[in-house]
DNA sequence: TATTGTTATACTCTATAACTATA
DNA sequence: TATAGTTATAGAGTATAACAATA
């Protein structure tokens, strides 16, 4: 038995629970997919992924919190990218401890095959109604609005 | 111009493809999550992932192709594991090539101490009333009924 | 004094290819 | 001949700690 403050319907065994466990199984096809795109262009997975974090410039630092990583691996992802012409860093002239990691055209060109690849929804999408595809896209905005992209719990 | 036999509610803006760029934000949050309670348990990513495979023994073989990696790659993730007493080598009786890779009691408590940072449902599912999990629960349900957890696309 | 990013180190992962044992 | 698993190798990721430059 635990003491917890979570709502009935998030308790083992409830929807929400299950939801959830059901939501993982999807995450585990959606690693699947997003592994053998990252290898078909020769990316290592964590170069793949801090590729998919670029949709605008960001710190080193901020990329690092959000691939839940030390900043001093960002340093060698970004070196291996850099040194393959798909990204730059560029100074932040207001802070100048700050480098801002920056998509070159080819850079910007690679994510978006990439992007062609991953984010096209998976077969299983096609079992729903388009009424079900409704309900899921506003269930999911309800759940994700405001969520800054690095959070969080 | 891309031909595709995608259904209309599948189609780039369609609320398809909405909801499977929400749900691939999720898998980020997740993602996140996970590599931080790996971290907290002293376990190495793909160690944790791994783990999270072996509900049931597995033969190293599926072992690769749920982890999405080569062969070679499991022998050592395996090697680390078995040295730290988590999981054993089994010999398969009726084909004495296979190795099935099973949990020990420590690898078993391991686990369940790992489901239950990652199994718990994030925070965002809170801001869903019991309807709208209800909802999502069986929605996922349809999307991945009887879908083998090694698939697929 | 704290923060950003880099470097040095040790360990682990990853893919490829070659190898052994078994089928 | 094909398959399951291991080994060897080279390149990359990962955490930790120490460091320089900047705030």
């Amino acid at each position: 038995m635990r003491a917890t403050t979570t709502s009935a319907s998030l308790q083992a065994g409830s929807p929400g629970a299950e939801a959830w466990d059901l939501s993982r199984a999807l995450f585990g096809l959606h690693r699947r997919r997003f592994l053998i795109a990252a290898s078909e262009f020769d990316l290592h997975p964590a170069q793949a992924g801090a590729l998919l974090q670029l949709a605008a410039p960001l710190p080193m630092n901020a990329l690092a919190t959000r691939l839940a990583c030390d900043n001093s691996n960002v340093t060698g992802i970004i070196d291996r990218l850099e040194a393959r012409g798909l990204v730059r860093r560029r100074l932040d002239p207001e802070d100048r401890r700050v480098k801002h990691v920056v998509l070159t055209a080819a850079g910007t060109r690679l994510r978006g095959q990439l992007l062609e690849r991953i984010g096209r929804p998976p077969h299983c999408f096609e079992r729903l109604s388009a009424e079900e595809l409704r309900q899921l896209r506003d269930i999911l905005r309800r759940m994700l609005a405001d969520q800054p992209a690095a959070a969080s719990r």
